[in-house]
DNA sequence: GGTTCTCCGACCTCACTGGTAGGATTAGGG
DNA sequence: CCCTAATCCTACCAGTGAGGTCGGAGAACC
Protein backbone atom coordinates (compact mmCIF):
# COMPACT_ATOMS: atom_id res chain seq x y z
CA UNK A 1 0.00 0.00 0.00
CA UNK A 2 2.94 2.19 -0.76
CA UNK A 3 2.03 5.98 -2.22
CA UNK A 4 4.59 7.02 -4.84
CA UNK A 5 7.41 9.56 -4.46
CA UNK A 6 4.59 11.64 -6.71
CA UNK A 7 2.78 12.20 -2.91
CA UNK A 8 6.07 12.28 -1.41
CA UNK A 9 7.21 15.31 -3.15
CA UNK A 10 4.26 16.82 -3.75
CA UNK A 11 3.68 17.10 -0.35
CA UNK A 12 7.33 18.55 0.38
CA UNK A 13 6.21 20.67 -2.29
CA UNK A 14 2.69 22.69 -1.19
CA UNK A 15 4.93 22.51 2.38
CA UNK A 16 7.54 24.75 1.18
CA UNK A 17 5.08 27.08 -0.75
CA UNK A 18 3.52 27.06 2.34
CA UNK A 19 6.71 28.48 4.03
CA UNK A 20 6.29 31.41 1.77
CA UNK A 21 2.64 31.98 1.98
CA UNK A 22 3.12 34.88 3.31
CA UNK A 23 5.29 36.59 0.70
CA UNK A 24 3.15 36.92 -1.31
CA UNK A 25 6.00 36.53 -4.50
CA UNK A 26 5.71 33.05 -6.26
CA UNK A 27 8.86 30.52 -5.87
CA UNK A 28 10.58 29.36 -8.65
CA UNK A 29 10.79 25.54 -8.94
CA UNK A 30 14.49 25.58 -9.37
CA UNK A 31 14.47 27.42 -5.81
CA UNK A 32 12.07 24.49 -4.22
CA UNK A 33 14.10 21.99 -6.20
CA UNK A 34 17.18 23.00 -4.69
CA UNK A 35 16.12 23.81 -1.22
CA UNK A 36 14.45 19.97 -0.70
CA UNK A 37 17.09 17.94 -3.18
CA UNK A 38 15.02 17.31 -5.89
CA UNK A 39 14.98 16.79 -9.59
CA UNK A 40 13.77 19.93 -11.17
CA UNK A 41 12.59 18.08 -14.61
CA UNK A 42 10.26 15.80 -12.43
CA UNK A 43 9.16 18.39 -10.01
CA UNK A 44 7.40 19.94 -12.70
CA UNK A 45 5.42 17.37 -13.68
CA UNK A 46 4.34 17.38 -10.05
CA UNK A 47 3.11 20.68 -9.74
CA UNK A 48 1.45 20.10 -12.89
CA UNK A 49 -1.05 17.98 -10.92
CA UNK A 50 -1.39 20.49 -8.29
CA UNK A 51 -2.06 23.17 -10.64
CA UNK A 52 -4.64 21.42 -12.48
CA UNK A 53 -6.34 20.42 -9.25
CA UNK A 54 -6.47 24.43 -8.26
CA UNK A 55 -4.06 23.86 -5.35
CA UNK A 56 -1.49 25.95 -6.76
CA UNK A 57 -1.01 29.24 -9.40
CA UNK A 58 1.41 29.75 -11.44
CA UNK A 59 3.74 33.16 -13.14
CA UNK A 60 5.28 32.73 -16.10
CA UNK A 61 8.31 34.32 -17.16
CA UNK A 62 11.81 35.57 -15.36
CA UNK A 63 10.75 35.82 -11.60
CA UNK A 64 7.87 33.98 -11.85
CA UNK A 65 7.37 30.62 -10.07
CA UNK A 66 4.09 28.76 -7.91
CA UNK A 67 2.05 29.82 -4.93
CA UNK A 68 -0.12 28.97 -2.95
CA UNK A 69 -4.07 29.50 -4.46
CA UNK A 70 -5.53 29.26 -0.82
CA UNK A 71 -4.24 29.67 2.56
CA UNK A 72 -2.66 26.63 4.20
CA UNK A 73 -5.44 26.46 6.76
CA UNK A 74 -7.99 25.62 4.18
CA UNK A 75 -5.55 22.90 2.56
CA UNK A 76 -6.75 19.53 3.49
CA UNK A 77 -4.07 16.27 2.42
CA UNK A 78 -6.71 14.32 1.21
CA UNK A 79 -7.37 16.95 -1.61
CA UNK A 80 -3.21 17.21 -2.50
CA UNK A 81 -3.00 13.39 -2.51
CA UNK A 82 -5.49 12.88 -4.80
CA UNK A 83 -4.52 15.48 -7.07
CA UNK A 84 -1.16 13.80 -7.05
CA UNK A 85 -1.71 9.68 -7.17
CA UNK A 86 -5.11 10.13 -9.30
CA UNK A 87 -7.06 8.28 -6.28
CA UNK A 88 -6.90 6.48 -3.13
CA UNK A 89 -7.95 2.96 -3.04
CA UNK A 90 -6.69 -0.08 -1.56
CA UNK A 91 -7.74 -2.13 -4.51
CA UNK A 92 -7.09 -1.55 -8.18
CA UNK A 93 -11.26 -2.37 -9.00
CA UNK A 94 -11.91 0.71 -6.37
CA UNK A 95 -11.52 3.83 -8.94
CA UNK A 96 -13.56 6.08 -7.13
CA UNK A 97 -17.08 4.05 -6.34
CA UNK A 98 -17.71 5.90 -3.21
CA UNK A 99 -20.89 7.75 -4.94
CA UNK A 100 -21.84 5.49 -7.61
CA UNK A 101 -24.77 2.83 -7.69
CA UNK A 102 -22.63 -0.58 -7.55
CA UNK A 103 -19.50 -0.57 -8.91
CA UNK A 104 -18.27 -4.22 -8.16
CA UNK A 105 -14.52 -5.84 -9.40
CA UNK A 106 -15.06 -8.08 -11.84
CA UNK A 107 -14.25 -11.04 -9.99
CA UNK A 108 -17.65 -10.26 -8.08
CA UNK A 109 -20.14 -11.01 -10.25
CA UNK A 110 -20.49 -14.32 -9.88
CA UNK A 111 -20.83 -13.84 -5.67
CA UNK A 112 -23.89 -12.06 -5.93
CA UNK A 113 -23.59 -8.61 -4.21
CA UNK A 114 -19.97 -7.74 -2.89
CA UNK A 115 -17.15 -9.93 -1.92
CA UNK A 116 -16.15 -10.24 1.69
CA UNK A 117 -12.69 -8.83 1.23
CA UNK A 118 -14.52 -5.40 -0.24
CA UNK A 119 -15.94 -5.29 2.92
CA UNK A 120 -12.37 -4.40 4.35
CA UNK A 121 -11.15 -2.43 1.84
CA UNK A 122 -14.10 -0.18 2.18
CA UNK A 123 -13.00 0.31 6.23
CA UNK A 124 -9.26 1.03 5.02
CA UNK A 125 -9.78 3.81 2.19
CA UNK A 126 -12.29 4.99 4.88
CA UNK A 127 -9.13 4.92 7.33
CA UNK A 128 -7.04 6.72 4.96
CA UNK A 129 -9.12 9.12 3.73
CA UNK A 130 -10.10 10.29 7.25
CA UNK A 131 -6.27 10.72 8.43
CA UNK A 132 -5.40 12.97 5.16
CA UNK A 133 -8.49 14.87 5.98
CA UNK A 134 -7.58 15.64 9.21
CA UNK A 135 -4.48 17.24 8.28
CA UNK A 136 -4.12 20.70 7.28
CA UNK A 137 -1.28 21.75 5.22
CA UNK A 138 -0.87 24.72 8.11
CA UNK A 139 0.13 21.93 10.23
CA UNK A 140 2.71 20.23 8.34
CA UNK A 141 4.10 23.69 7.63
CA UNK A 142 4.53 24.55 11.51
CA UNK A 143 5.83 20.47 12.04
CA UNK A 144 8.76 21.75 9.53
CA UNK A 145 9.59 24.64 11.58
CA UNK A 146 9.86 23.46 15.19
CA UNK A 147 9.63 19.53 14.86
CA UNK A 148 9.64 19.07 18.77
CA UNK A 149 6.39 18.71 19.10
CA UNK A 150 4.28 15.77 19.25
CA UNK A 151 1.15 16.72 17.31
CA UNK A 152 -1.15 14.37 18.87
CA UNK A 153 -4.99 15.19 17.77
CA UNK A 154 -5.21 18.83 16.56
CA UNK A 155 -8.27 18.49 14.65
CA UNK A 156 -11.12 19.74 17.09
CA UNK A 157 -12.03 22.30 15.10
CA UNK B 1 -1.84 3.38 -2.42
CA UNK B 2 -2.73 0.32 -3.86
CA UNK B 3 -2.78 -3.30 -2.06
CA UNK B 4 -1.61 -6.01 -4.87
CA UNK B 5 -3.59 -9.16 -5.53
CA UNK B 6 -1.43 -10.94 -2.90
CA UNK B 7 -3.98 -9.33 -0.26
CA UNK B 8 -6.83 -9.92 -2.38
CA UNK B 9 -6.14 -13.46 -3.03
CA UNK B 10 -4.93 -14.36 0.06
CA UNK B 11 -8.03 -12.54 1.98
CA UNK B 12 -10.20 -14.48 0.00
CA UNK B 13 -8.54 -18.08 0.60
CA UNK B 14 -8.58 -17.34 4.01
CA UNK B 15 -12.44 -16.27 3.92
CA UNK B 16 -12.63 -19.72 2.26
CA UNK B 17 -11.17 -21.48 4.90
CA UNK B 18 -12.76 -19.95 7.41
CA UNK B 19 -15.85 -21.41 5.75
CA UNK B 20 -14.77 -24.85 6.20
CA UNK B 21 -13.18 -23.89 9.75
CA UNK B 22 -15.68 -26.30 11.42
CA UNK B 23 -15.24 -29.33 8.77
CA UNK B 24 -12.14 -30.26 10.60
CA UNK B 25 -10.87 -31.81 7.20
CA UNK B 26 -8.05 -29.35 5.13
CA UNK B 27 -9.21 -28.08 2.30
CA UNK B 28 -6.92 -28.26 -1.05
CA UNK B 29 -6.03 -25.26 -3.00
CA UNK B 30 -7.30 -27.09 -6.05
CA UNK B 31 -10.68 -26.61 -4.48
CA UNK B 32 -10.10 -23.14 -3.61
CA UNK B 33 -9.26 -22.35 -6.77
CA UNK B 34 -11.93 -23.28 -8.91
CA UNK B 35 -14.09 -21.99 -6.37
CA UNK B 36 -12.64 -18.82 -6.20
CA UNK B 37 -11.87 -18.78 -9.96
CA UNK B 38 -7.74 -18.16 -9.16
CA UNK B 39 -4.76 -19.74 -10.76
CA UNK B 40 -3.74 -22.74 -8.64
CA UNK B 41 -0.01 -22.14 -9.03
CA UNK B 42 -0.08 -18.60 -7.94
CA UNK B 43 -2.08 -19.20 -4.80
CA UNK B 44 0.62 -21.74 -4.14
CA UNK B 45 2.82 -19.05 -3.38
CA UNK B 46 0.31 -16.86 -1.42
CA UNK B 47 -0.40 -19.60 1.00
CA UNK B 48 3.17 -20.11 1.09
CA UNK B 49 2.83 -16.62 2.98
CA UNK B 50 0.24 -17.13 5.18
CA UNK B 51 1.75 -20.65 6.31
CA UNK B 52 5.33 -18.88 7.32
CA UNK B 53 3.01 -16.37 9.12
CA UNK B 54 1.79 -19.38 11.47
CA UNK B 55 -1.98 -18.38 9.80
CA UNK B 56 -2.45 -21.74 8.55
CA UNK B 57 -1.41 -25.24 8.39
CA UNK B 58 -0.72 -27.34 5.91
CA UNK B 59 -1.11 -31.39 5.71
CA UNK B 60 0.48 -33.09 3.13
CA UNK B 61 -0.16 -35.75 0.52
CA UNK B 62 -3.71 -36.79 -0.89
CA UNK B 63 -6.47 -35.43 0.82
CA UNK B 64 -4.50 -33.29 1.98
CA UNK B 65 -5.04 -29.42 1.98
CA UNK B 66 -4.76 -26.34 4.51
CA UNK B 67 -6.33 -25.38 7.36
CA UNK B 68 -6.54 -22.42 9.63
CA UNK B 69 -4.18 -22.55 12.52
CA UNK B 70 -6.53 -20.78 14.73
CA UNK B 71 -10.62 -20.10 15.14
CA UNK B 72 -11.50 -17.08 12.59
CA UNK B 73 -12.32 -14.88 15.37
CA UNK B 74 -9.02 -14.49 16.61
CA UNK B 75 -7.40 -13.81 13.50
CA UNK B 76 -7.44 -10.13 12.82
CA UNK B 77 -7.00 -8.68 9.27
CA UNK B 78 -3.59 -6.39 9.74
CA UNK B 79 -1.80 -9.80 10.58
CA UNK B 80 -2.70 -11.26 7.22
CA UNK B 81 -2.38 -8.21 5.64
CA UNK B 82 1.21 -7.49 6.72
CA UNK B 83 1.89 -11.45 6.13
CA UNK B 84 0.96 -10.96 2.15
CA UNK B 85 2.33 -7.51 2.05
CA UNK B 86 5.21 -7.74 3.61
CA UNK B 87 4.72 -4.51 5.10
CA UNK B 88 2.01 -1.58 5.60
CA UNK B 89 3.73 1.24 4.44
CA UNK B 90 3.12 4.18 2.91
CA UNK B 91 6.31 5.40 1.85
CA UNK B 92 9.36 3.26 0.69
CA UNK B 93 11.32 4.51 3.59
CA UNK B 94 8.11 2.99 6.26
CA UNK B 95 9.67 -0.22 6.87
CA UNK B 96 8.57 -0.93 9.86
CA UNK B 97 10.11 1.91 12.44
CA UNK B 98 7.58 2.07 14.88
CA UNK B 99 9.12 0.28 17.77
CA UNK B 100 12.41 1.63 16.53
CA UNK B 101 14.67 4.31 17.90
CA UNK B 102 15.22 6.87 14.66
CA UNK B 103 14.65 5.40 11.44
CA UNK B 104 14.67 8.38 9.10
CA UNK B 105 14.33 8.29 5.37
CA UNK B 106 17.25 9.39 3.80
CA UNK B 107 15.54 13.29 2.74
CA UNK B 108 14.70 13.91 6.26
CA UNK B 109 18.66 13.51 7.76
CA UNK B 110 20.12 17.48 6.25
CA UNK B 111 16.19 18.93 8.20
CA UNK B 112 17.14 17.73 11.95
CA UNK B 113 14.06 15.72 13.27
CA UNK B 114 11.66 14.64 10.54
CA UNK B 115 10.11 15.48 7.91
CA UNK B 116 6.76 17.24 7.31
CA UNK B 117 5.73 15.07 5.79
CA UNK B 118 6.35 12.28 8.10
CA UNK B 119 3.59 13.27 10.38
CA UNK B 120 0.89 12.34 7.49
CA UNK B 121 2.19 9.56 6.53
CA UNK B 122 2.71 8.13 10.31
CA UNK B 123 -0.98 9.27 10.15
CA UNK B 124 -2.30 7.49 7.34
CA UNK B 125 -0.38 4.24 8.63
CA UNK B 126 -1.54 4.48 11.95
CA UNK B 127 -5.35 4.85 10.06
CA UNK B 128 -4.71 1.85 8.14
CA UNK B 129 -3.21 -0.31 10.59
CA UNK B 130 -6.42 0.29 12.69
CA UNK B 131 -9.03 -0.32 9.92
CA UNK B 132 -7.08 -3.42 9.07
CA UNK B 133 -6.55 -4.71 12.97
CA UNK B 134 -10.45 -3.80 13.77
CA UNK B 135 -11.46 -6.71 11.42
CA UNK B 136 -11.15 -10.08 12.22
CA UNK B 137 -11.33 -13.18 9.19
CA UNK B 138 -14.91 -14.49 11.74
CA UNK B 139 -16.83 -10.80 10.15
CA UNK B 140 -15.71 -11.39 6.73
CA UNK B 141 -16.35 -15.24 6.65
CA UNK B 142 -19.89 -14.20 8.34
CA UNK B 143 -20.37 -11.15 5.34
CA UNK B 144 -19.31 -13.89 2.90
CA UNK B 145 -22.35 -16.03 3.58
CA UNK B 146 -25.23 -13.35 4.01
CA UNK B 147 -24.68 -9.99 1.94
CA UNK B 148 -26.75 -7.08 2.63
CA UNK B 149 -28.65 -7.58 -0.47
CA UNK B 150 -29.33 -10.96 -1.89
CA UNK B 151 -29.46 -9.97 -5.16
CA UNK B 152 -28.77 -13.35 -6.33
CA UNK B 153 -28.46 -16.95 -4.52
CA UNK B 154 -25.10 -16.71 -2.61
CA UNK B 155 -22.23 -19.76 -2.99
CA UNK B 156 -23.22 -21.90 -0.23
CA UNK B 157 -22.29 -25.21 -1.63
C1' DG C 1 17.15 40.27 -26.93
C1' DG C 2 18.65 37.58 -23.67
C1' DT C 3 17.54 35.58 -19.43
C1' DT C 4 14.54 33.24 -16.53
C1' DC C 5 10.87 31.01 -15.81
C1' DT C 6 6.58 27.94 -16.75
C1' DC C 7 4.75 24.56 -19.89
C1' DC C 8 4.48 20.21 -22.68
C1' DG C 9 5.29 15.87 -24.82
C1' DA C 10 8.32 12.26 -26.05
C1' DC C 11 11.56 9.10 -24.40
C1' DC C 12 14.12 5.81 -21.47
C1' DT C 13 15.35 2.39 -17.80
C1' DC C 14 14.46 -0.58 -14.28
C1' DA C 15 12.00 -3.22 -10.61
C1' DC C 16 8.14 -5.52 -9.49
C1' DT C 17 3.73 -7.59 -10.17
C1' DG C 18 1.26 -11.37 -11.86
C1' DG C 19 1.58 -15.65 -13.65
C1' DT C 20 3.69 -20.12 -15.64
C1' DA C 21 6.61 -24.43 -15.81
C1' DG C 22 8.52 -28.17 -13.99
C1' DG C 23 9.81 -30.65 -10.85
C1' DA C 24 10.76 -32.92 -5.88
C1' DT C 25 8.41 -34.61 -1.74
C1' DT C 26 4.89 -36.68 1.01
C1' DA C 27 0.90 -39.37 1.98
C1' DG C 28 -3.09 -42.38 1.08
C1' DG C 29 -5.22 -46.39 -1.60
C1' DG C 30 -5.59 -50.02 -4.63
C1' DC D 1 4.30 -51.27 -4.14
C1' DC D 2 3.21 -48.33 -7.54
C1' DC D 3 -0.16 -44.60 -8.60
C1' DT D 4 -2.31 -40.63 -7.61
C1' DA D 5 -3.31 -36.47 -5.21
C1' DA D 6 -1.70 -33.13 -2.87
C1' DT D 7 1.96 -29.77 -0.82
C1' DC D 8 6.38 -27.69 -1.66
C1' DC D 9 10.11 -25.16 -4.11
C1' DT D 10 12.79 -22.73 -7.57
C1' DA D 11 13.44 -20.68 -11.71
C1' DC D 12 11.58 -18.22 -15.44
C1' DC D 13 8.97 -14.73 -18.23
C1' DA D 14 6.09 -10.87 -20.06
C1' DG D 15 3.81 -6.52 -19.10
C1' DT D 16 3.43 -2.42 -16.80
C1' DG D 17 4.08 1.50 -14.29
C1' DA D 18 7.26 4.20 -11.45
C1' DG D 19 10.81 7.44 -11.65
C1' DG D 20 13.41 10.32 -14.20
C1' DT D 21 15.53 12.76 -18.46
C1' DC D 22 15.67 15.64 -22.66
C1' DG D 23 14.56 19.10 -25.76
C1' DG D 24 12.05 22.52 -26.93
C1' DA D 25 8.19 26.09 -27.17
C1' DG D 26 5.86 30.08 -24.96
C1' DA D 27 5.78 34.11 -21.50
C1' DA D 28 7.37 37.76 -18.72
C1' DC D 29 10.98 40.91 -16.96
C1' DC D 30 15.58 43.45 -17.50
Amino acid sequence: MIFTTKAEYGVRLLVELGRHYEDGSPVSLKAIAEAEGLPLAYLERIVALLKKAGLVESTRGAHGGYRLAREPQSIHMDEAVLALEGAVAPMSCFVDDSAEGGVLCSHVIDHGQGCATKLLWMRVQGGVIKALAQTTLAELVAFHGHPVVPAREPVNA
